[in-house]
DNA sequence: GTATAAGTGGGGAAAAGTGGGCGATTAGCG
DNA sequence: CGCTAATCGCCCACTTTTCCCCACTTATAC
């Protein structure tokens, strides 16, 4: 389980640091890949397996599904990390993070997001606005505090 | 498993590279086709053998069956990668891929894409406007964020 | 205050991208 | 039928980039 919101320098390489909790977590390798709302997604190398097991499912006759596909598959890498716990982002990623130095590593649960910190401090307002209200949406007592 | 997005460029006789952590997977031989949607599509020799024996079973007497093994096994060649871990591409697949300098290699799981650059840019505009709309349609759990 | 762990930056070696050249084979023409 | 010319495939070399390892500085915890 992924949690806490922490703040990295991107180097001049490209490399942005994985929390040190969540290292052992990434032994096996680590897969980035594009994420909702323009974060990168970072999976471990058993949920991804599981992800790609359900998206290679789909029909590929039907030209929505293989689109899906080419965007799924095509925005993954699966990676490892150096002996410091550090990832370089590819730059496709990156771009489409807009990702230059200042970069925010969330835990979110079953993933890690990695974000540009401009982009998250924008995110965050908006969750904050919103959260009450969608967590009024949802029936589940659990959620409730 | 095919993934990530590279960026190449042809040469003056027509050769692309193949993303270095592929070529394992080629050694038997590679055999490009004419995949969907205008770009190449290439396979492992033994994904294409699975491929060639379903397409193979299509009843001769059906017209569409007929059509679909001319175009599959017409548009096929089965090449081999030189040292340096490139192919030639067949002008009348670079001819249908509208491929001239600039190149993008996707992988897309069991198979890798070969795109003009041009034509990928459009196609991941279309693919990010199908995508969340198509993912939200599936009902299986783990696939939502 | 000290010791340990973590973040950041840099350098060197190895690999990958790109372009060119040589030889062999094939096709075309005399 | 032979010769020539062009093309295809293979090999090599150079340049650039990437990856890996190491050292230093900063933060933290005891």
């Amino acid at each position: 389980m992924f949690l806490g919101e922490y703040e990295y320098r991107l180097d001049q390489k490209g490399r942005v640091a994985i929390p040190p909790k969540s290292r052992g977590d990434f032994q096996d390798g680590i897969v980035v890949t594009r994420g909702y709302d323009n974060c990168i997604v970072a999976y471990t190398a058993s949920t991804w397996d599981r992800l790609a097991d359900e998206y290679a499912s789909l029909p590929g006759t039907d030209q929505g599904a293989r689109r899906v596909n080419r965007l799924v598959f095509s925005s993954a890498f699966r990676l490892t990390l150096d002996r410091l716990g550090r990832v370089g982002l590819p730059a496709p990623l990156r771009d489409y993070a807009q990702i230059d130095e200042e970069v925010i590593v969330a835990g979110v649960g079953r993933h890690l997001e990695i974000w540009s910190k401009e982009l998250w401090v924008r995110e965050r307002e908006l969750m904050e606005e919103q959260a009450s209200d969608i967590a009024q949406g949802l029936t589940s007592g659990t959620l409730a505090q």
